[in-house]
DNA sequence: CGACCGATCGTCT
DNA sequence: GACGATCGGTCGA
């Protein structure tokens, strides 16, 4: 199990990187207690040119700033008051690329996972969609502008890789207020994997 | 299965 | 003061 280097977040390639997430293990490590999943849904997030985007038309605020730092950092936002969507911040210092986590497959630390979510059974249901993502692994809004590289969340591989074959590009989940942008195929999932969140097109 | 609805609050205008 | 990069439940067909 190694912890991706910076060079993985620091490209010029937004779709290219949530395309390489898939696979990849996300582990947190919150009072000691570890829980760790395998990304299995990305979406990307090209900032500036991105009506998508909370970065499109360079729009700077305290809550976006993080995008325009270096890459390998988390930008956790608050969405509809309730949910916590984690995302990894990509490309270099001042462009604002980013990449939604938005489904995992449990790894470890299931039980800890059911206590934070109040769910009974570890079905799919416990880590499907972004809101769910941040829910079991802990992951809250205070957490944004963590170092990916070296804090309580870390993403690393393990070995495994996803063959492209596997791999699934659709449009984007819940962003029609993008107009043109939101048919843009920056999602990208795992065929037939149950914890792919439910969107129009997906599975 | 699809449509709809309420929860809930930080962020931006 | 309005509005979400959502979720889970309910209701009707």
């Amino acid at each position: 199990m190694n912890v991706l280097p910076r060079e993985f977040y620091d490209r010029n390639d937004v779709v290219a990187i949530a395309t390489d997430l898939l696979g990849k293990i996300i582990i947190t490590r919150f009072d000691g207690v570890i829980t760790s999943a395998r990304i299995v849904e990305t979406e990307a997030y090209n900032g500036i040119i991105d009506k998508a985007s909370h970065a499109f038309g360079n729009r700077r605020t305290n809550r976006t700033e993080i995008m325009y730092g270096p890459p390998g950092f988390a930008y956790v936002y608050l969405c509809y008051g309730i949910h916590h969507l984690f995302n990894v911040v990509c490309n270099s210092h001042e462009i604002p690329h980013a990449v939604l986590i938005r489904a995992v497959e449990p790894v470890e630390g299931i039980s800890k996972m059911l206590e934070r979510t109040g769910k009974k059974n570890a079905d799919f249901t416990l880590t499907r969609g972004p809101g769910n993502v941040s829910k079991a692994l802990g992951i809250k809004t205070f957490h944004t502008g963590l170092d990916l590289l070296d804090s309580e969340i870390l993403i690393a591989e393990d070995g495994f890789r996803y063959s492209q074959k596997e791999i699934e590009k659709t449009p984007r989940i819940g962003v029609a207020y993008a107009g043109k942008d939101a048919l843009l195929p920056y999602r990208f999932i795992v065929k037939g994997n149950k914890y792919v969140s439910k969107g129009k097109m997906g599975i």
